[in-house]
Formats: C-alpha cells, sequence, structure tokens
DNA sequence: TAGATTTATAGACAATTGTCCATGGTTATC
DNA sequence: GATAACCATGGACAATTGTCTATAAATCTA
C-alpha cells in the first residue's frame, strides 16, 4: 500500500486537462535482480513508478546493510531526501528480481506541478498521506516490543513478509533475524 | 528544528502577494500548564503556530501515555493525519506549560492554498522536508541501539534535552526511562 | 519558606534481544 | 540435474533492556 504512493494512475483518472504530456515524460527502464537503481552518494534524478517486480531501500550501517523498505509493482518509490531536495543520496535502491521501471524527471515532475494545479494539489495529497504512513510506523517502532512490532507489519503490510527474504522484513522491524525467527516460533506454537 | 514545520515566517517573506488576509485568519489562543490542545478522539480542526511555551503529543498505550514528539516557541504543530485527513486523532496535545499559540483553521488553509499556487507551493515545501525528517527517524529507530539513538538525538534535537523531563525523552526513543538514566550515566563516565 | 509532588538515579533481578554457530532446506546457476 | 549460494531455524550464551523498588534531588504549590 504505502511505499511510497498510491499509483498515479488514480489521481489521473481524476484529472481534467489532457493527461498524455504527463504519460509522454515517463521512460521506460529494464533492471535486473541486484541491479541498482540508485547508489548512495548519486543524486536521484526521478521518480520512479514499478510496472513489475521489486526494489529495496538500503543503507550501509557499520559493516552491513539495512533495509529500510521495498515498493512492488503498482507503486512508487525514491530517495525521499535525495529527490526532493536534489541532494546527494544516503541510501541505495536495488531491484530484488528482474523488474521494469519508468520514470519520471525531477524538472519535468516540477513543470508540470506548476503548469497544473490539479497534478499540484495530488501530490500534496500524496505527501500529507505519506507523512500519515511514516508517523504511524514511528509511534509502532516506539511503543512496543518486536513482537508487537511484527503482528503490526503483518497486518498492515502482508506484502513484505509474502515476497521478500525474513532477513529484510528483520531489519525493516529493527530486530537481527534471529530474533524474528524466534518470534515467529513462538506464535506458531500459540497458534 | 523539525517539529513540525519551519517557521511559516521565513515563506511569508518571500511572498508577492499581500499577506495580510493570511495574517488575519490566525486565532490566539492561551493554555495552561497540562492543558490539552487536542484531545485523542477529537478531530483535529488547527495547525497551530507556538508564539511561547510547549506542546507535547502522546498517545496512551496499554495503561500508559507514550510521549511521541514535542514542540516548542516558533515552530508549527497539529496532529498530522487528524488534521490532513480531517479524521478523530488517536494521539491528544497537550501543554507542558503556559503556552500562546496562533490557530489557523483547516478550511482557511485550503482555501488560502487554492487561491495562492505560492502557499500551496511553500507547503509542499513543507511537507516534502517533514518526510525527509520522519524518514531520518525510522532509519535512526531501526538502525543502532539505544545509545545510539540517544546521541543521535542530543545531536539533532538539543531541545528535547533541555526543556523536557527526560521520561518524555525516553519515550520518543522507546526506551524505558531507567534505560535512559543508565546510559547518560554510562556516558558520563566515559567523558 | 515548608510541604507535597514530580523527577532522576541506582541496585537487583527478570525478560528480551543479539551474537555465534551448526544444521537442513530452498533457490539460483550452470 | 548437480553444485553452490543463500536462507530459515534453533541451541548456547552474552549483552541489552525492562520492571520493581528505594532514595534523594528538584520543582511546584501554597
Amino acid at each position: 500500500m504505502h511505499p511510497l504512493f498510491t499509483p498515479i494512475e488514480a489521481a489521473v483518472g481524476q484529472l481534467t486537462f489532457d493527461t498524455k504530456p504527463l504519460s509522454k515524460r515517463f521512460k521506460r527502464k529494464e533492471l535486473q535482480r541486484d541491479e541498482h537503481w540508485l547508489r548512495a552518494g548519486e543524486t536521484c534524478r526521478q521518480l520512479v513508478f514499478i510496472e513489475n517486480g521489486c526494489l529495496r531501500q538500503y543503507r550501509v550501517h557499520g559493516d552491513q546493510e539495512l533495509t529500510r523498505w521495498a515498493a512492488f509493482a503498482g507503486q512508487f518509490t525514491t530517495s525521499i531526501l535525495s529527490f526532493t531536495q536534489q541532494r546527494p543520496s544516503e541510501e541505495s535502491i536495488m531491484a530484488t528480481k528482474p523488474t521494469v521501471v519508468w520514470e519520471l524527471d525531477y524538472h519535468a515532475w516540477r513543470e508540470m506541478r506548476n503548469e497544473h494545479p490539479q497534478l499540484q494539489a495530488y501530490w500534496v495529497q500524496t505527501l500529507e498521506f505519506l507523512l500519515c504512513c511514516y508517523d504511524d510506523r514511528v509511534w509502532s517502532l516506539i511503543s512496543g516490543g518486536a513482537e508487537e512490532r511484527y503482528r503490526y507489519m503483518i497486518a498492515r503490510y502482508p506484502d513484505f513478509l509474502l515476497h521478500l527474504p525474513q532477513h529484510f522484513v528483520a531489519d525493516m522491524l529493527g530486530i537481527a533475524p534471529r530474533h524474528l525467527s524466534r518470534i515467529r516460533s513462538k506464535m506458531a506454537k500459540e497458534g
């Protein structure tokens, strides 16, 4: 559901101006499994819509990788800081499997929004929605123990557990893979 | 710094239309110590600018209160979900000391943004900035141990430690007050 | 200023979570 | 289909963190 945007198609359906110029701005790109879409240090120039596959966002922390989020088919994603501020990214984004994406350039997006208040309003709506998602995630992270956070994630983002290796999910919960395994087996025993 | 918005004055300075109509929409309100500005269950109808004092945001979790954030003089704040979606709030907002605020109504704010693209652009900029702050906080919460998170908070949000009781800070870090005390004394010994 | 309330610290112990490692199963690659 | 790489589980033990409790300091209220 969340990461990062609900499909723009939903909004495009409501737009009353000609949306073809917008559609034309998207450029198709194919990524192989484990291929980077963005590397830490680069500035993220595009917003990206995932037609197919999965993009995973991670940072290097100490001597290991830490996955923070993943986006699936039908969703938009980007490096939010790097894209919105046009500054070098601290995180990398990589395909977890063969993936097809459509890229929308930062400046094109800005221009389109300036020309069409409806698009700008859509962007506001999207950003507000995203803020709510983040807010919720912060509450979840500070309020309960690991098992509670895991139950929350199952309920809210079932895709993660269906489509990603568990150690990525453990990262997103802020726990070690060993511990997620422990929680799962405990929950399995309890029914 | 963050919560929730950088002062609108910075933006107002850049606006080329007459800003008096905007200023007039703000309504002054005084709050006593421990007085609620918003109660869980109510829908948050306003954005609020803090002239003086401090507003603290908390939720009831199980049998106890959990503080998630606080905003100080010179900052805007609101219940982000309740305000942007105009739905009942799950959190409460309370003054930690005598506080003076200026309220801006949801509908007035919407109208003003529709009339003035500059204001809408400012709102986009603010929302994007907030997203970056949240993003950063999520990284911090999932990546390190409690001591690392505490060091991060000292560096990034020193106001919290200067102006709030420590058990509120412990909540924001997702740890028990006992543990924050432990971390502090360890750091004091190490210099 | 005195008394009451809130807050920070700390000891003792329990619960949670991390690290290291071995095992067996699964998946990718040729 | 064989081999290698990756992945999930779980035991053993250590480190971190939570709970309970007491005490003293700080702050509020009258």
